[in-house]
DNA sequence: TCTATAAAAGATATTTTTGTCTTTTATTTC
DNA sequence: GAAATAAAAGACAAAAATATCTTTTATAGA
């Protein structure tokens, strides 16, 4: 469904929103460990969504990354359109060059159903009300 | 949603039971073709699904793929699972190592309602089905 | 039985995704 | 201003997915 990339994106994201709901913030050693995701690859990830404004960032000691109030509001959507880009929400699910009523394929009608569905649910959930979620320890970040 | 390679073995058996349905065989140059994907790469997609008997083929001269009566009410799931494995029917939406109710991720409630959209629509398409709607050109398997 | 044909099998190549390490820059604290 | 810290940036590496080519095997038909 998502990119592993955007796996650890969006667990990150609920993570730093947790962490940093008091106004500090968490480093990326910490947020690894956290996500269960490899050091270097979500610091990676993290860099690309602090230049598309998703994540709040400061370096030097005491820094790290945090969400502020806009961002808590981020939408999965975002997320996800940040890092796999818009595939999902408008690509065909055979695989053609272009998804189209006009010229559907095979599995056109029942895809553009599921595909709707997905995009209202990425829409739909905020960040902050998934960070939520977790603080009542209702779900979970990792599996070990 | 799909791999490369599930995407052209779903839009190759789609092809393979039309081209077949009046009992001929169709190559796998007219396959790659018909569904514009590389040839020598469907070649191996459909070799392998040859072995697990979702395809037929014969060698030799007027040979080629072909669908029995059998593996023309395959449904997509079947060939998702042969290809791709079960990840989409039971994989974590977050990339958890396993999903579960007890331990669910905070996206677990929303995704486990679209992954169950997801397999029954792949449960009940039969590429037979799939293929009449193409025989009467309101669907398309390739976009020039 | 010989030849031509077409898939099967096996080997190799390219590209993309995923993961790691090193150097630089910004910021805090002393 | 110097030292310590932590992210940004850039370079590199490994693995997986996608794509291609060559050789072998089975079959049909002359
Ligand atoms: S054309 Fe394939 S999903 Fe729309
Ligand atoms: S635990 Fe993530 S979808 Fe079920």
């Amino acid at each position: 469904m998502f990119s592993k990339t955007c796996e650890y994106a969006i667990r990150a994201m609920i993570f730093i929103a947790q962490k940093s709901k008091d106004g500090s913030k968490i480093g990326i050693r910490e947020i690894a460990k956290g996500i269960d995701s490899p050091e270097y690859f979500i610091a990676k990830i993290l860099q690309e969504l602090g230049r598309k404004g998703v994540v709040q960032s400061m370096k030097g000691p005491t820094g790290g990354f945090y969400l502020d109030n806009s961002a808590r509001k981020t939408s999965l959507a975002t997320i996800v359109k940040a890092v796999d880009g818009d595939n999902i929400f408008s690509g065909c699910g055979l695989g053609l060059k272009q998804c189209s009523d006009k010229h559907p394929c095979p599995l056109h009608h029942e895809f553009t159903k599921i595909r709707k569905d997905i995009t209202n649910m990425l829409n739909k959930t905020k960040v902050g009300d998934l960070q939520e979620e977790l603080d009542q320890k209702l779900t979970f970040l990792r599996r070990d």
